[in-house]
DNA sequence: AATGAATGAGAGTTCATTCAT
DNA sequence: GATGAATGAACTCTCATTCAT
């Protein structure tokens, strides 16, 4: 808290003026990255073609995590132990919007399975995969970022569509 | 360290006949499960079916995490700050593994890329996604836990490899 | 730290707001030890006769020693393991002001030696020496004390001084 | 206790199969100083010349200090909290060789004072400032060692002497 | 609204000491 | 006689938190 003080430039018990505590803190940095999200999935407005709409999503999803880092692993990184039950449901609504989209996907028979939710997370798996190893191990090797985040997508769509 | 030791039935000093320090003990930890996944991915034996052979790779490393959360914590999410860089350099043995076994299909033209160093970290994120994923958030409604990994699995090798 | 710290009246952290660590506040007493005696060394306003000046800065030393035992214990008793390099080079600057001292006396000629380095760790040996038992065997059958103490430094500058 | 026990060769407990505490091992090292220090005292012969043999004395007692700094720390120097009723006496012992030596002069008229525990006292004061601060601030640069301890002992012997 | 000063609780760590073997 | 393993108490130090100003 200190440092997040200092860093601030403000005293140590400034904070305490806007939050609780620490964990209270930890908890609206986890529900603005929750709403900055949400927000950013949904400015990806849907297309005529709702692969490529899901496929925005994905991708805005991973460049989510990777602008804003700290939110993200305070989000979807940082054991959770006691945070308000509040936040513990948030990552279901920024999940929704995956959600919806794989429906279109589906309701428009794209897909090989027609189990929305098993082929949302499955997604979500995918791209959280790469955004959190490229978060938590920036030193390790990654072949050039870019081609990692689109080869992880472009093989989970692959992976879910039918063939054509 | 002084919940450990009550955990472990020992005082909190005795801890420190054992390990020089807390930094050393998670280190060790870390090691150890390196040194313990590398162990499993060694035990599942090459087929003739190099994709068979990778997908029970892939299916040991998940299981492994979920066998053992706090080790895959400690090795692959847990902020490293300051560890060793004995352990900093501890992943890339464990993913040679997985790498060495992308290329034997690579070798026998069954990948739709032939760069293995890119199927292999595509691959990778795909099973870290869903590892971590079931040890952080293990409240979230996911769906049945064998089908999510082998969805997870079957998806990215789905997504990895030539029709047919 | 937390006896000091309730003779201070406040708790054990409150300290360390003040000192770095227990090293830095011991550097921190023996450099306010430094700076004590050689303010006190520098009262002693040199008169026309240069032994008399001598006298009572070897007197104002040993004051200083037994009214400060602890500021005296730190700076030149306690085994100095760690301490910083300026504070290693204290010591220096307060045996200065007995050397200006010193050699007054010697330019003057009314010493037998004219070494003025030689004169001067003669004269510092004698007074730490009287002060140093004092305060680390004060339970030890001592003569009156002034009687001791006037006893040494008129030795002392008797065996340095010339006939007459 | 543990360092000392490897130094030795032997461990930690071992110590304790020989020493009550640490207390008692230091009181024990404490008092082998004064046995040796005594010991060498008495291997001083007197000889005709009573001021030469006081002479002989001071400097064994120097020779002492630097040859065993340990002993002489753990006797002289160390504070001394709670140290057995023995072993506070013990300084007594030595320091009376000292003074009989010192009263074979005053009873041959030799001296200014015919206060023997005064002389003694000053003489003690003076040969344990030397050794103390040549063991306690090693990198001091003072002069030639020998130079030193020849000259604090020339000083307060010519200090107390009667001229001639 | 903000802070400087303080703190209680607890962190990691050390260390003299014990004792079954 | 010696030790390896263990410990309890104490150590230095940190940190989230409070509160008078």
């Amino acid at each position: 808290m200190r440092i997040l003080a200092e860093e601030v430039g403000c005293s140590a018990g400034t904070i305490y003026l806007y939050f609780k505590s620490k964990e209270h803190l930890l908890g609206c940095v986890a529900e603005e990255g929750f709403d900055k999200l949400l927000e950013i999935l949904d400015q990806i407005h849907d297309t005529d073609d709702p692969i490529q709409s899901l496929r925005n999503k994905l991708r805005a999803y991973v460049d989510f995590g990777l602008r804003f880092p700290y939110h993200y692993h305070v989000a979807f990184i940082l054991r959770t132990s006691g945070r308000s039950v509040t936040t513990e449901a948030r990552p279901h609504a920024s999940f929704d919007v995956l959600r919806q989209s794989v429906r279109s996907c589906v309701d428009q028979g794209l897909f090989i399975s027609k189990d929305v939710e098993r082929v949302s997370q499955i997604l979500w798996a995918a791209i959280h995969g790469v955004t959190s190893l490229l978060i938590v191990l920036p030193k390790f090797p990654w072949i050039e970022r870019e081609e990692l985040i689109d080869g992880v997508i472009e093989t989970a769509l692959k992976g879910v569509k039918l063939p054509q």
